[in-house]
This record gives C-alpha cells, structure tokens and sequence, in this order.
DNA sequence: ATAATATATCGTCATTTGTCGATATGTCAA
DNA sequence: TTGACATATCGACAAATGACGATATATTAT
C-alpha cells in the first residue's frame, strides 16, 4: 500500500466539510439525483455542484449522466480504498481487523 | 452509530493536509518526540505545534508529555473510530469486511 | 428552431487554513 | 535563581476554500 501524501488528502477532503457529510449521509438512502440533494440542502444550485466535484475526485462517489440528470451514488470501492489508507497508516494494513 | 456532520470533518481533517499525512506516516514508525517530528519536516516549530494540535484533536494521535519532551503516537482507538464512521457511512457498519 | 430545464463553470467575496517570526510557558541543569 | 531548552500561543499574512449570482452548456419537449 503506497501512502500517497498528495492522494490521500484528496480522498479524505470529501470528509472535511459539514455538508459533503450531509450529502453522503443522503446517499447512504440509495443514488440520488443532484436536484433531489439540492432540496435537502441549504445551498445553491452552483455550490452543490462544487462540493459533487470534491465528492467524485475523492473517489467516495460516483456519478452517472442520465439525460439532463445527474445521479450520484457512494462508491464501495472508494471507501475501501479509504479504509486500506487509515488501515495501512494504523498497521493493520486490511488483512485483518 | 451517529454520523454527526461537525464531529467527523474534525476526525478527517487530519488527513487533509499533506504535512500532516507526513506526520502519520512517521509516526508509523513508532512513538516520536516532537523534536524529531520536526527535524524530518520543512515546517517551522510553531506550525509543527499547530499541526499536532489538529491530529489530536482529531483522535487519530495521541501525545504523551515528558519532562519538557512531547511525545507523539497513533491512536489505534482513533483509527478504528474513523473506520466504523467510513463503514457506516458506506453501509458496511464494522460488522463485517 | 426555440424554449425550458438540469447541471457546470466563472468571477467575486468573506472565511478558514497553513505558514512564519516573536513571545510566553514550563521544565531541567548549573 | 538563572539560564538554556522544548513546546505552545499569538499576531500577521498569503493562499485555499465555501458561498453566491450570473452565465454557459447540454438535453429534452414543443
């Protein structure tokens, strides 16, 4: 497992902001559309758009175009690729545990 | 478990800077003093003190004074904390996998 | 083709963050 | 008690970040 000082900030920066947590909590209901997670959201339509970007580039979403919609769902995969990092920093490098 | 949207960006935090990854991966060496942290970094003392200050506040470090040595060390409880937030986030809830 | 709608991008601004040097605090040795 | 040293805190500053509204792009319906 290579720790990557510059990636690993990238992934967990998804993790760093009240509302990108509010938007995966959102997501743990199943893929939502963008619209659907601006509803539930106090901002706007062009900030909502900033932070899916943060989101997507962390790898812990995943987008999918659908016509004029965007749907967004978490990525399994992202997520354990997070939980190698923190298990791989911690010694327990996901064999175990 | 609660996903509290302000109490997990404090968590990753820590991960978000490139520094502060440095930091973690020394530390996966073992137990470092302060001054050592410091020999190994190209930061100033003061921005050292402000980084430990947000790696422990975040759990995932632990600092033990000695003297008038700081020493500094992983927390193996911090990081099992942050990897039940990620499994349930991602619906896997540290049961399993 | 035109209009309507969903999302992305751009420019701006206020706040936060990372950095520094200077100073304060705490601890040990002489 | 004084001086030396390790670390923390403070104040300042530049860069990054999150927010907004305006505009651009893309897609569908008329």
């Amino acid at each position: 497992m290579r720790l990557d000082e510059k990636k690993i900030p990238t992934v967990f920066k998804a993790l760093c902001d009240e509302n990108r947590v509010k938007i995966l909590k959102l997501l743990m209901g199943g893929e939502k559309c963008a619209c659907k997670l601006l509803d539930a959201l106090n901002v706007g339509q062009s900030t909502l758009s900033h932070h899916m970007k943060i989101l997507c580039d962390s790898g812990l979403v995943v987008g999918r175009k659908d016509g004029k919609w965007m749907h967004y769902s978490l990525s399994p995969e992202g997520f354990r690729k997070a939980v190698s990092y923190l298990n791989a920093i911690s010694g327990q490098d996901g064999k175990d545990v």
